[in-house]
DNA sequence: GCTAATTGGGCTACTCTTAGACCATTGATG
DNA sequence: CATCAATGGTCTAAGAGTAGCCCAATTAGC
């Protein structure tokens, strides 16, 4: 960890690849993070090309290679547009170790790493905030939404509420740290067996991370979260061995 | 902070700019940080292509910019390369305001909640995890070379100093974090008079984040890093007004 | 049915970027 | 003072990406 390190954190590359590659990766990203829903549509082309800040061609392209891959349907003509088709498969067991072997133990040990600072930053930095009405009933109302959610939603909804807290503090910067961080664990996340009993123990740890932050206590906010990630990690670690 | 917000998080643009633009960059960084010291030259242009994941062609156009705005000397020959010659210039009064209005409020306000979140962050994980003897004395090394640090290097030690929390906590995700929300407000540090009571008193609170960190304490460390960033931040947002 | 608005599909000329080869310069070392 | 390894300087052909334009399909609403 002398100054190489640093050079090496600075100097690293420019870009993660060529554009068609980066564009499918970030459409990936709204889909499996389930911003845009399934049966939901793509913003149209054009809109969303200068959202990505690249031409039409090479979305077109990004948004062919999903289509192929069984993620989108594309229909033409007005009212037509990019419908997201995917929905996370149930996990089966096995799935988890597969998916942890798949991703290795660094980049693994350094996602967990990044998740618990980003969120347990942005956690603390919304308790020291002084929240509207509009703002606490928005989380209370994310924290709601997941504690109703069924089985197909519960994912989905979980990333929107983990998600929220960092939005809440109104950096967009906060905000695409932590759906950075989510992203980089989703698929481990959807391979993990939804058992009731994690599902309990995850809606009070929810209870209390929601409960610390309305209350102002960024301490307190700071170690739900910690526990709360804490334990997903320590089972997501449990496969490294 | 609707659903379309998280739209604007996830389907950002995939590329900041052109690649010479990006490098340029990336190249800025590494010298207003300090992480290529004045008088220090920058890895040969073959090598640095390959780490920043562009052509040569590119790098040399960058690196030309670079040199034409008075930043590097480019030297011919073996044991040439191209060397740092930007020192931050001496603040003088009237600068910081200028410079914060440079940025706009919303930047500010951004980068200064990025910051607090992932240097809290950091040193929460960092003082949850379990330290070698090398990754303390790195870290008391780094405090007593700030401390030792005269008026010339003392940005570029403080920088060093607060980096090393992150790299420390082995997350290469995290280290970059840092850096950039330390980039996002080095402009305005550097536009930052350094009084001797203010340095004093920055100096006892890097004590206590270190002394919080090495006792495996994250809410003091939390806590620490929060009131020293929190004074900064303070000195800036009293600017906006 | 027609119409018109909206959306995907496709083409072309142009610029940016790359890979790789080869040239020019420098200075420590024998 | 000649050598030679390391480094920046330059060129070319090929590929990647873009902007802008027009075409084709679809469907709500008249």
């Amino acid at each position: 960890m002398d100054d190489s390190a640093r050079l090496m954190t600075v100097l690293r590359p420019v870009r993660a690849g060529n554009a068609f590659e980066e564009t499918v990766e970030r459409l990936l990203q709204a889909i499996k993070l389930g911003v845009v829903a399934p049966g939901r549509k793509l913003p149209p082309e054009r809109e969303l090309a200068v959202q990505l800040g690249i031409s039409r061609v090479t979305l077109r392209e990004a948004i062919r290679a999903l289509q192929d891959a069984g993620y989108l349907d594309v229909r033409r003509g007005r009212y037509g547009g990019a419908f997201v088709t995917y929905a996370p498969p149930p996990p089966e067991s096995g799935d988890l170790r597969r998916v942890v072997a798949d991703m290795g133990t660094a980049d693994l040990t350094d996602a967990l790493t990044f998740r618990m600072a980003v969120e347990c930053g942005a956690a603390a930095v919304l308790a020291a905030a002084t929240l509207t009405d509009d703002q606490r009933s928005l989380l209370r109302g994310r924290l709601a939404a997941l504690n109703k959610a069924g089985i197909g939603d519960y994912r989905r909804l979980d990333t929107a509420f983990h998600l929220s807290i960092a939005e809440l503090t109104g950096s967009a910067l906060l905000a695409t740290a932590c759906a950075d961080a989510r992203l980089r664990v989703s698929d481990l996340l959807n391979a993990i067996p939804m058992l009731q009993v994690n599902l309990d123990h995850s809606a009070r740890q929810h209870e209390a991370i929601v409960a610390a932050i309305l209350a102002g206590d960024p301490e307190g906010a700071r170690r739900a979260v910690a526990e709360h990630l804490e334990g997903t990690a320590a089972l997501l670690r449990a496969f490294l061995s």
